[in-house]
Parts: structure tokens; C-alpha cells; sequence
DNA sequence: CGTGAAATATGTATCGT
DNA sequence: ACGATACATATTTCACG
């Protein structure tokens, strides 16, 4: 991966509506020479993705959750079908493993309370891995950036 | 917003990568009508933008970390202070202000550890404002789902 | 909202470095 | 192995019904 397939990358992960012919302007290739680069991309897996971002309060209220999760015990068979059941959920929009007293912090996306209670019912207090949970309830969700930094 | 939006939506926010003429299939529509109707949602800024989602390893190592910030007084224009050298600081992917013993919960991501202090040192040791931050070390990011649910 | 034609972009083959 | 040019195919986009 050189300077170009980095400048590509650089472009798409801010903004994939430009046409193959601007990007290909912008980091000076020629149109053929960058879908090429652009497709093999897509196909080594480095360009996961191209979604599009929605305005979250243009969909209803939209409410974020951040919850600490603890499990009972460390027990990888566990954690697999923790992790499988967090996958399952829609609700969950994001899940880190992490290390020290908690086992996983997640974020939950939903509408309303209701629903965040009915994903507690189901998911959390369903679980007898899970020992105990602390959420942390957004008011603002300030900052959103599917950007990775390819250069600090 | 009809239900026809909301299918575009839906469509647009799973994947953008498709042709307006697939997309108009998908959600039976003529590929001009469906056209109108993208261009409507991102005038009004519903679709805020279209991006591409890079896998995290493929950049070389990428640590994520779950940051509770705790800020020293409960003063608007602190937070508004603070907020703005969140969305200065490229590590910071994500900001969430959220009620309880936590002000913000950030999340930072960095190639590697030296990155992660330098980060502190600028801006969250710098910050007359934070009280004190604890940090939640992602060992993996298990889940990453931009999609919102426009369902549940 | 759909149809059809003009304008653009994408994709491919080939050549040159 | 990679990029540029040119040509064929596909898509976008617009005027009109």
C-alpha cells in the first residue's frame, strides 16, 4: 500500500459521492488507474464498506446509550456467545471488549426508553453471564467520525 | 418522509455502492423518481454523507479507547469549550455528553499507545476543566455498525 | 412518477514506460 | 507491474408527458 492507495483511502473514508473521474483528479491518476486501485481495495477488504450517514435526530428522537457491561465470569465460551447475542441485536450499534473491571462497553441505539428497556429485558438482564451493567444515557452525541486516522 | 424514503434510506445506509438503477429496483422505483428523492434527502441533510468504513487492522494496529471524562464544574461554557477541542482533536472519533457521575464518554483511536498519551497530555491533562478521566482499553472493537434503526 | 434521449461516467483492451 | 489513452458499455440526468 503506497502514497496513492493512502491518498485514495484518505479521500474515500471522508466522502464517496465524488464520481471515480474527481477522485481520480484529486490524487492524480488517471480514471482507469484509480478504479483499479479503488476495486482492489474493495476486493483486500481494506474498503470494508461505503454507507451512508444519517442526521439521527431526523429519524425520531434518537437516543444513545453507552453501557459498561461485567460479566459473571471470565470464561471465553461465554464471552463468544455474549459477543454472538450483541451481534444479534440491532439495537447495539457498537461493542468494545475491554480490559480492567468492566468486560465491554456497548452503544445502544434506540428511539425511545421503551425500547431500551425492552433491549435491557432481552439482552442484558436475559444473559446469566451478565453480572451486572451500568448505562451511561447520552443527552447529545457531539461528535460522530467513521474516520480512522491514517497518519497521527 | 414516506415509506419509499424510508426504504431509500434503509438501502443507502447498509450500502451506497450500488447504481441509482439498482437502488430504484430495490425500493421499486424508476431510476429518475428515485434519483429526486436521494438528492431531497441529502439537501435536507437527512443522508449527512456518504463514506467509506476501512478495516481498523488494515492501517496498521488500531487501539481504540473508551474515555469518562469528569469535568471539574458543571459551567455551559466550559463544556462548550471542552466540546470544541473534542472535535479539534483528530483521535477523537467520538463524543458522547452524557448525564450521571460521567460528563463525556469520548472514543479515541490511535495507531498505538505513545499516540494515546500524547493525546492526553494536549488535551485532557491541558484542560483546566477536567476533573479526572478514567480510560476503558479496547482490546477489540467487536462490533461497528454505523446503521441507525429506523425500526426497532 | 415514468419515458426516452442527451450528457457523463464507468469499464476494458491495448500500448507504452 | 503500473499508468495512460481511447473506445465500448452503462449510468446519470433532464425535458416532457
Amino acid at each position: 500500500m503506497d502514497k496513492l492507495d493512502l491518498r485514495i483511502l484518505d479521500q474515500l473514508q471522508r466522502d464517496t459521492s465524488l464520481t471515480n473521474q474527481a477522485l481520480a483528479e484529486q490524487v492524480g491518476l488517471s480514471p482507469s488507474a484509480c478504479l483499479k486501485r479503488v476495486r482492489r481495495l474493495r476486493e483486500r477488504g481494506i474498503v470494508q464498506r461505503e454507507v451512508a450517514i444519517l442526521a439521527p435526530d431526523a429519524l425520531g428522537a434518537n437516543l444513545h446509550m453507552l453501557v459498561e457491561v461485567t460479566m459473571a465470569r471470565d470464561n471465553k465460551t461465554l464471552y463468544g456467545q455474549f459477543i454472538k447475542q450483541v451481534e444479534a441485536a440491532p439495537e447495539v450499534t457498537q461493542c468494545y471488549q475491554v480490559t480492567g473491571e468492566v468486560d465491554f462497553v456497548l452503544v445502544v441505539s434506540v428511539p425511545n426508553m421503551e425500547s431500551y428497556d425492552r433491549f435491557c429485558d432481552r439482552v442484558l438482564d436475559a444473559s446469566d453471564n451478565v453480572h451486572k451493567f451500568r448505562t451511561l444515557i447520552s443527552r447529545k452525541r457531539t461528535k460522530f467520525e467513521t474516520r480512522l486516522p491514517l497518519d497521527i
